[in-house]
RNA sequence: GUGGGUGUAGCUCAGCUGGUUAGAGCGCCGGAUUGUGGAUCCGGAGGUCGCGGGUUCGAAACCCGUCAUCCACCCCA
């Protein structure tokens, strides 16, 4: 048998109207907010990717499906959504464009990683991206949103945490002193963690290792080192968030996992959601458009992982899906009416179905309830003859004759009754 | 990449320390007087016991390997 690739999954009938809802009310908030679609290709050039999230980051280094093109170039499945959203922009020069460059996504994003609870290698994020707008309350817009569309669906136990990364510049200013803090407790530190110590210390802060933080815990705070400017930013950020309502609780370890997010990074977690607990993330790059061969262009985004905002949303919450009427044909001259009939009531605008393995009423009406059909429309050679059909309430068992030559604006007109 | 758990019917699982034709519940199909569903009763279909080796008179069970899957580390949506 073949079978599907690992952490691949197939959405099945039973979760699409979970998923739907979830969809649906992402899109309803952000066109609320000023967003619009756009729709970026899966693959893309890698380096776009490299370029953009770093090459330092696990995303980059291990995780990546990258392959050759057939005339040699390197291509590679997007492992997130900014990047050629970014390109897309530029390419386009979107900048050019006077008004709000507002945008949103979704669909699937790929990693190669070990699956697990809420981590797949085919996952689907739904994303937006603000350009041009250095404006701290730009940074509150786009949590805002990401607030709202979470509550609207009514996932639990949430709680948005925030921080502030600072310029590059302050970044810079603070490294060498974590960096020599670090060195002094290089022992106590795990072996990963020992390796940021060069590649990224910014990390080390966020490790989950009870012994490492520990050993942070008297850290250097990168808050201690920023510029004016910075902390500026930040306070009118919070200011907003308190302004409108927006719950926040401050996170000074909270470092984003890719290299292009400065000032405001926020995520989103929930506790009910296993050890990846992780909804949605974002945070402001406002140097990742110039990187990218883009003129000057402050930016701000988010993105939330669409299977895991489904764990958190009951199953029954999916709404039915049920045909109105369920067509049951039987007897030769029967079958043959109830097909045209169904042909007929589906043209006319209703939901209706039949099971041509059927060949008694009593099978036929045993799929009309497995089926939850409102209405059983029942056609033996009897009624054939007398050129009518028996409509059934499945519920009250309440029955009523309608012609076959008046069929469809009959049934209708007795569906809006019911 | 590293650990640990689990692989028996479509689904959820049982199968005692190795013993004959591998089971249950749910689901599915059919029947219980002639053309009326859900409940009940009866019957039926459906399984290379993940795969490959090995031990044994005999393996679903024990051993080795392998694959898949789940959870955790790591990392992140």
């Amino acid at each position: 048998m073949i079978k599907g690739i690992k952490g691949v999954k197939d959405i099945l009938p039973e979760e699409t109207p979970r998923w739907r809802l979830i969809e649906e009310t992402a899109r309803r908030w952000a066109v609320l907010y000023g967003f619009h679609e756009i729709r970026v290709p899966i693959f893309e050039v890698t380096a776009l990717f490299a370029r953009s999230i770093g090459a330092s980051t696990d995303i980059v280094e291990k995780e990546m499906y990258t392959f050759q093109d057939r005339d040699g170039t390197s291509i590679t499945l997007r492992p997130e959504g900014t990047a050629g959203t970014v390109r897309a922009y530029i390419e386009h020069n979107r900048a050019a464009d006077p008004l709000p460059q507002k945008y949103f996504y979704t669909g699937p994003m790929f990693r190669h990683e070990r699956p697990q609870a809420g981590r797949l290698r085919q996952f689907h994020q739904f994303g937006v991206e603000s350009f041009g707008v250095a404006d701290p309350r730009a940074d509150v817009e786009v949590i805002a949103l990401l607030w709202r569309m979470l509550s609207d669906l009514k996932l639990p136990s949430m709680t948005l945490e925030i921080n502030n990364l600072g310029y590059a510049a302050d970044r810079e200013a603070y490294r060498p002193q974590l960096v020599a803090f670090l060195k002094q407790r290089e022992e106590t530190l795990c072996g990963n963690c020992r390796r940021r110590i060069d590649a990224n210390p910014l990390r080390v802060l966020d490790c989950k290792v009870p012994q490492c933080r520990a050993a942070t815990e008297a850290a250097p705070r990168l808050a201690d080192c920023l510029s004016e400017q910075a902390r500026a930013h930040f306070g009118s950020v919070l200011g907003e968030l308190e302004a409108i309502g927006i719950p926040y609780s401050l996170n000074h370890r909270l470092v984003r996992g890719l290299d292009y997010y400065c000032l405001t990074t926020f995520e989103v977690t929930s506790t009910s959601l296993g050890a990846q607990n992780a909804v949605g993330a974002g945070g402001r790059y406002d140097a990742l458009v110039e990187t990218l061969g883009g003129p000057v262009t402050p930016a701000v985004g988010f993105a939330v992982g669409v299977e895991r905002m489904a764990m958190m949303l009951p199953l029954a919450a999916s709404s039915s899906e049920s045909a109105s009427v369920y067509v049951a044909g039987f007897g030769d001259r029967g079958s043959a009416a109830g097909f045209s009939a169904l042909e007929e009531l589906r043209l006319a605008g209703i939901r209706a179905v039949t099971d041509f393995r059927s060949g008694s009423l009593k099978s036929h009406l045993r799929q009309a309830d497995r089926l939850r059909s409102q209405f059983a429309l029942i056609i033996g050679d009897d009624e054939v003859v007398k050129g009518s059909a028996i409509l059934r309430d499945m519920e009250t068992k309440v029955q009523q004759e309608v012609f076959l030559t008046s069929l469809s604006s009959q049934v209708s007109s007795l569906l809006r009754i019911s």
